[in-house]
DNA sequence: TAGATTGTTAATCGATTAACAATC
DNA sequence: TAGATTGTTAATCGATTAACAATC
């Protein structure tokens, strides 16, 4: 019966916990919404309703426990189910996340890496095999990945997508600059990177 | 005296861009805001709202001429202006962003990359030089570069924005999963890619 | 004309902020 | 106790959706 966290949320609570991250390595015992705000600069009794969905209890005129707080930020957002993805498209963005270890932090781990190119299939990237883009069917349905990290050229996005979709893929993180066009019960997550930069860049 | 267009509807048109790029391939002369609306699974009248900020008029019963949409939406969003920026970090996401050739495309142009691994400097990736992170002060007052994109370890993070904000620089677009402290007057921009996964996977 | 779509206003919904009693 | 901070309710603000006249 849990109640639903909207992204906005979601997004502050991680936030909050990257300051963590700092705060224990400094060995800081309490923060106060005061604080957290000031550094996000945001409300700070928003900061307090944010906190309040995590059931986790702060001290009057005290603060937060930092350690607990992280953990319960952790336990909300699921940190601890590891979830199992393929990167498809081994190209210069694809090696980057593959080596990026600190997906593993947060839960998520990479088997193996998909391409066309011969080239590539067969090596290794940071112990991750790149694979044969047309195992990828039968490799779905032996495991239990079904996240799909989508690092392919613009054009190659959609028709990759909808091999995905066929093969049995649920959900895909799609790092193309694309809207993707995918059937119901399939969820899509666009991670926009220029987009992003044009909101940052719209005021300059 | 333009109205201030919120994240929200930036990010949307950006999203709005990326299908009409697919429109144009296409040769689709026409679409109509019920169109945009589904690929997006949002409400129609919101895609006439957002698209009512460019002052461009679409046709009764017929729609947006699409080649005339995308060109307001590249002026209102100011892809013509170009942006210069450094890249600080010559890691693997360092290296993959100034392989990214799509960034020309949005007015971004990446100029040189800066790191302190004396192995990197002097070699060049996708023709732009990779130079020792000393050298940062003397070239931000050479040149008009005031956006930094920010690439170094989680460590790292805190301490090199604050030589950058020390240099001169005024725009920090961060893949650093932290919080960055900045003085009034420097704008952060969090490219938060775990956060992303997180809001993304919160329902799995 | 009948049908489709825009542009815009009003109604609804949700998110942020202000305020303050309760607590330590 | 005086001071600080939480937890929560009410007030405000902004974003989304519904509705429909105007237009082609």
């Amino acid at each position: 019966m849990e109640k639903k966290i909207s992204d906005k949320i979601l997004n502050r609570l991680t936030l909050y916990h990257c300051i963590l991250m700092d705060y224990i390595e400094r060995n800081v015992v309490y923060v106060s919404s005061k604080q957290l705000a000031a550094l996000l600069k945001i409300d700070d009794s928003q900061v307090r309703k944010d906190i309040s969905f995590l059931n986790n209890p702060g001290k009057s005129s005290v603060g937060y426990d930092v350690i607990a707080l992280k953990s319960s930020i952790e336990k909300t957002l699921g940190f601890s189910k590891t979830k199992k993805a393929f990167i498809i498209g081994a190209g210069n963005l694809g090696m980057a996340l593959a080596k990026y270890d600190n997906f593993q932090n947060y839960g998520l781990s990479i088997l193996a890496l998909f391409d066309i190119d011969k080239e590539k299939i067969g090596k290794t990237v940071n112990n991750k095999l790149i694979m044969d883009i047309d195992k990828l069917p039968n490799l779905l349905r032996k495991s239990d990945v079904d996240i799909a990290i989508l690092t392919v050229p613009r054009k190659m996005a959609q028709p990759m997508a909808t091999f995905l979709v066929d093969s049995g893929v649920k959900y895909i993180w799609n790092f193309s600059p694309t809207v993707l066009s995918v059937p119901e019960g399939v969820q899509v997550w666009n991670e926009n990177i220029m987009s992003n930069f044009l909101q940052f860049t719209y005021n300059i």
